[in-house]
DNA sequence: CGCCGCGTTGAAGAAAATCAAAGCACGTGG
DNA sequence: CCACGTGCTTTGATTTTCTTCAACGCGGCG
């Protein structure tokens, strides 16, 4: 239960957008509880469970989503370690999505009353959560975009463009192969497509040398390729009401800019 | 530059979440710009202009809308009177979607800063900011299950239906006919369609007796008919944080739920 | 071994896009 | 008051994209 400041999961978030000071690292440290080991398959909540606590995930691979009544799902968000899960719910004394976690996982809980002890003494982390709520939508908006208007290629393209750039700003993305613990179903279910659909976008993508996929697996060959068939524009992952920017930690971000 | 505080949008709209004692009034209405009145097409803002205010519209309707490079456009979000337009643009310094009036409009302004006057002097304002822009992300989420996992058909009613709800909390509904300021072309570019394939959809609603349009007006001939279509549920839009209900002005909320 | 989940492949079909043109309503100006 | 332009709706014919269905291979694991 006594992490060290660097393990804190929420603490290493927010450094990324800003610096926290003493006060507020304690103010966070003491709110968090501290970290659990949860195997892969595990639901970590399902639409309708009462709605009291989020999540930060330090280690893992997460996702959320929307069962229809036709049987198919919505897949509505992919989260990577150093992401917080559940903010959204914030409103709802139930939940309105379910998360099940695609790899084995670390992760914090949160109770959601502590917000209020944030709001209460520190301005600087009450800003911070707005932020950070607020740029999840910006990247709702963007998925909207691509749902809406955009062809599967492009689909597909954006979305591993976007996660790339993601894993790069918590160091993830050695080079450019990255761990992508998604089957071709979950693809389709977050894109909208059939898993049948991605196969073959995604051969297509082979065949032309942007990527290579194997076990889990995916190897960037040309990520400016990519960035190209999904007209894909990082601006909507920069947020910049703290002027202090995140410590760049990857090649990634330049190379994409 | 003085409201009465029955004049003030902001004040109304939050009204409808939670009761907002004197205090917080006095300090959301010394904060809030007077009203201004805007005409139809008006740009309220592009992407990528300075981003440092909000708006809460007070009459009229507007549209959030991202264009393409290849010349279409996606609309992320319409807006009806009592919502708060820009929340969301909160953590970027530069905008990240256009706002266009659809109809005449009468808008406050809300200077970003005094979001932290808010932030340090109000609890219950905060929370409630949290709450709404939490709200807004649930509707966000929603939208995203439309565009990826439904037909036209669904979309359109899907749409068209939660329009009808959100216009209930705030009496726009008048009996089943509203006023509906969306050109089919606006419609299209919300759910990702043709113009072409929402007019025909709109055809075969109205050959089942489901609903009638004419000269920017809707008439719902069946709304538990639409909602059955659209696999309806309005779970997403009951935010239920603060126990009290908002004051259900329309019979809509009971025909629905 | 045999099952099960996942990736792959092929053929056929459905949903929606595209293209092009015409009609209609409304405001504006002659 | 009528002619005209413009923006929106409507219509038909054609094409593209993506889905559906069905089957097979392959690897991991009880």
């Amino acid at each position: 239960m006594s992490e060290q400041p660097a393990d804190s999961c929420i603490i290493k978030h927010f450094q990324s957008y800003t610096n926290i000071d003493d006060k507020d690292q304690q103010l966070l440290l003491s709110l968090e509880k501290g970290p659990q080991e949860w195997s892969k398959n595990a639901i970590l909540w399902q639409q309708g469970d009462k709605s009291d606590s989020f999540f930060t995930l330090n280690k893992g691979w997460a996702c959320s989503f929307r069962d229809m009544e036709d049987g198919s799902r919505q897949v509505l968000d992919v989260f990577v370690p150093g992401d917080i899960i559940g903010l959204r719910e914030f409103a709802f004394q139930t939940r309105i999505t379910s998360v099940v976690l695609l790899t084995d996982a670390v992760l914090c809980s949160f109770p959601r009353q502590h917000l209020d002890s944030i709001f209460a003494s520190s301005l600087t982390l009450c800003n911070l959560m707005f932020m950070i709520i607020a740029r999840d939508q910006a990247i709702l908006l963007e998925r909207l975009v691509n749902l809406g208007r955009r062809t599967a290629r492009e689909k597909l393209a954006h979305f591993l463009v976007e996660l790339a750039h993601r894993l790069g700003r918590t160091n993830a993305l050695v080079e450019k192969h990255l761990s992508l613990p998604l089957t071709q179903n979950i693809l389709a279910d977050a894109l909208g497509l059939t898993s049948v659909h991605i196969n073959r976008t995604l051969q297509d993508f082979r065949q032309e040398g942007l990527l290579n996929t194997g076990n889990c697996h995916l190897e960037l060959l040309n990520i400016k390729g990519l960035a190209e068939v999904a007209g894909f524009d990082a601006f909507y992952l920069e947020t910049s009401v703290f002027s202090q920017p995140a410590k760049s930690g990857c090649s990634m971000q330049e190379e994409l800019s």
